[in-house]
DNA sequence: TGTACATCAGTGAACGCGCGTTCACTGATGTAC
DNA sequence: TGTACATCAGTGAACGCGCGTTCACTGATGTAC
């Protein structure tokens, strides 16, 4: 919305501005919520660049938007690993990324909805989605084999990212329903799958 | 999409466009499953009239989106009363219900996903969205009471209300997920949260 | 019974807006000779 | 060292589209006298 005034690049700097691009659809993607509003000019403009430059970089606008969705998944992607690395027991590594993911979602509750929204509509999200899926996967097949559990871990990882899923979600968007404590919504996940640690 | 001839109402029956808007416009909503589609001249298209006439019934955009959201809903409300009416065994009603809740989400995708993501956006969908959940509470409530389980009925109400929809929105729209049978994921719902019926 | 008139249920043209995309261009900077 | 030229990093005007909204209108139908 804003205009910047933007100095051009120097010669062979041309790449930043698709960083600059990218930077920008995000924002507008983590203000709105929505696809809809990541037009071309907007994002365009968000940089301090003609509409036309953008074509520089990208195909079209739905190259542009599909890239930002994967930057997204990236964003994602390395947080959460970030915080689950070198942490070895695994009741812990679940629990850190339990937390992550619902902070990620309540802070960024436009990038959030976004990439679950359109996991089908942007073909560059799926394998960022699946690989996401599978580290919940291995976590939960941790835990399992060490507490000589043995449920399906697919199964499991499905129930603890839908029910999570559910919770973040509706916090973020039914206001009207009377809301018990986050911690304590996730906490009892936990505990109704029996995968909290043994004292 | 399709232009419709619509003969014009004759002297007294005006109220009729007022529907048949809605109804293109509800059509609209669970075609695309978004209001940014629900254009006044794509409903006034779609109903097979001028754009003109749209504000003989509505005071502008807004005003026709609203109506449409709160048709969604009471479609719901009406189908899950209708599911309940008459039965009398709580944890029948329960389940019962959910089945109707999920077969909505899944059938209706387009309208659920509307319903729940607007719901703050939309004053007059607040009203109808807390009636639901109080609905689903009071089910809970004769459960607990049944089973003389002293756990707070809304608590549990809402680990039910996030937990189911977080398994039929992502089933709706995360496909690269490796989904075991949507009945079993329900039915572990109930199990996890102990409301099966006594044997 | 005839007729003027109000009302009802709409239509059609026009406006300014933001959109994606195209086309021709500009001006600075590095490189070849 | 000088200069022609290619390339890079963009700009600006223009197009056709669908949008929400306004304004003036039309033609059938019921009602008052």
């Amino acid at each position: 919305v804003k205009a910047v005034t933007r100095p051009r690049n120097p010669r062979g700097q041309g790449e930043r501005l698709r960083q600059d691009l990218l930077r920008a659809a995000v924002d507008l993607i983590a203000e709105t919520g929505s696809l809809d509003n990541v037009s071309l000019r907007a994002v365009a403009k968000r940089a301090g660049v003609s509409p036309t430059a953008v074509y520089q970089h990208f195909a079209d606008r739905d190259a542009l938007v599909e890239a930002a969705v994967v930057t997204c998944w990236e964003d994602f992607s390395a947080m959460l690993a970030e915080v689950v690395a070198g942490e070895p027991d695994p009741y812990l590594r679940l629990r850190k990324g339990g937390d992550a993911y619902v902070r990620f979602a309540l802070e960024h509750p436009g990038q959030y909805s976004v990439m679950v929204e359109q996991t089908d509509d942007i073909p560059g999200a799926t394998p960022a989605a699946l690989s996401a899926f599978n580290d919940l996967v291995t976590m939960v097949a941790d835990i399992l084999r060490a507490r000589g559990d043995d449920r399906d871990p697919v199964f499991v990882a499905v129930q603890i990212h839908t029910w999570t899923h559910g919770i973040v979600t509706l916090a973020a968007c039914a206001p009207e329903i009377p809301w018990p404590g986050m911690d304590e919504l996730m906490d009892s996940v936990a505990e109704a799958l029996d995968l909290v640690p043994p004292r």
